[in-house]
DNA sequence: ACCATATTTGTACTATCGTCCAAATAATCA
DNA sequence: TGATTATTTGGACGATAGTACAAATATGGT
């Protein structure tokens, strides 16, 4: 379980539990992340947390409302986090670079969240790619209001950066791009195994830059012509050049 | 096993299930794959096929077995399928073409199964992924065991239209795809909602021709060079050149 | 020290879970 | 046909789920 280092500066608090609140909520998150949110019981919480059952009920009321404080409580950093690296991104000259940029910003705050930086952010990310493969109803809402703001406003940048390619097909590819995000942290052990060892899938730098790396290119990627008739190799003739 | 019915007229053979076996396991892939397998009870299952919930523990022993025995089913015919698209592609002349022909002979089967033609291989896709998010144990080992050969062969496949990039990062591109193609099963209408309308998340056929046409272009980018430290535009100095 | 409040504890309730089992029914074949 | 097997049924079991609640305890202001 995740506990705090033994932090020798603030007084003697005591050795009880400082703030049992934010141990439950660091234990549902760990547990919520690792076996889904249907696998893990209130008890299981309890117990990780060093608690009692009924405190969660407590300080939740429901075991949905447990989850949804873990999404309140990540939420706005992480966009906020999105929202500074895309401004950032925006104002790099070479559009090569600023595409890059862009995903980048999408891509980094799912790793390294603001408020837990220790992992916390992997966390988060796997508990949403956990919570979408469920489907989750009462996280369904909170993730179209929050998410799908950002989104767009990462859409829309990839959209200057590539105006010749259809907004249609960005999305998808963006779509594409949470995807392989999501995989990537729900199984992290799978990479290692495919690559005979010689990858380490639990290095997150290294999976960042696979991942904006692979996405760049299938973002300046012909775009689809009107008719699916015919996969054909993609002449000169698209609205834009293919690649810069 | 499978029981063929000696009757031909109708009488009066009232509303019995000609076979309950076979109703059972079609409900459990349903609802498995909709809600996941956690929050599928067993009674959930046997009303949708309109079976006693004795009957599921009959044929199928457990819960567990009930699982173990959908994967059975169609892990055969999809990986068979998985091959003979595999050969044939091989043999496509054109490197760019063949490269494309590998990426769609990996996706296709996802969305077309072999025993169930409408919509059974997206269903069961999306089992996969679901399965593989929430960690089942009891599936971890039949699909590194049934997919990782067929995964072997479609990476050694691409290393050899792609030869100039290091495998590793195939493989990462490889399990890029894999993640995008689950998460487009898992959540189908996420991609109409962000093109506001203008793209049908349910249209397969489109889904396919967007991914393979994104996975094909991100194959092709140029590999990570050795230090992570400069994520600057790669020059023609690389290996081999990036996009062909 | 006192009181008011916040939190934790222990327990209990109902519902549902996976699984089991004996009896009832349908199907098969000598 | 009757005998035998295969399948379905309805009910039951113990375990565990989420939640509620009163008593016990800790906390903080005065």
């Amino acid at each position: 379980m995740v506990r705090k280092p033994t932090k020798s500066n603030v007084k003697a608090v005591s050795t009880r539990k400082p703030n049992m609140r934010e141990a439950i909520l660091a234990a549902a998150e760990e547990l919520f992340s690792t076996y889904g949110f249907n696998a893990v019981s209130v008890r299981d919480i309890a117990q990780a947390a060093g608690a009692n059952p009924g405190s969660v009920t407590y300080h939740f009321k429901t075991k949905d409302g447990l989850l949804l404080e873990i999404y309140r409580r990540h939420c706005g950093p992480m966009n906020r986090r999105r929202s500074e690296l895309l401004a950032a991104a925006r104002r790099v000259r070479d559009l090569q670079d600023r595409l890059e940029a862009i995903v980048r910003a999408y891509v980094l705050p799912a790793f390294t969240s603001g408020s837990d930086l220790a992992g916390g952010g992997t966390r988060f990310t796997r508990l949403r790619a956990i919570m979408s493969a469920e489907g989750n109803e009462v996280v369904r809402k909170i993730i179209a209001q929050t998410f799908d703001d950002t989104s767009h406003a990462f859409i829309d940048a990839i959209h200057e950066s590539l105006p010749h390619i259809p907004r249609t097909d960005l999305v998808w590819r963006g779509h594409f791009l949470l995807g392989a995000l999501y995989y990537t942290l729900v199984t992290p052990e799978r990479v290692s195994r495919l690559s005979r060892g010689s990858a380490d899938g639990t290095d997150a730098g290294h999976a960042i830059e696979e991942l904006v790396r692979a996405t760049v290119a299938a973002l300046q990627a012909a775009p689809l012509d009107p008719p699916i008739s015919a996969p054909r190799k993609v002449p000169g003739a698209a609205p834009g050049r293919a690649l810069t």
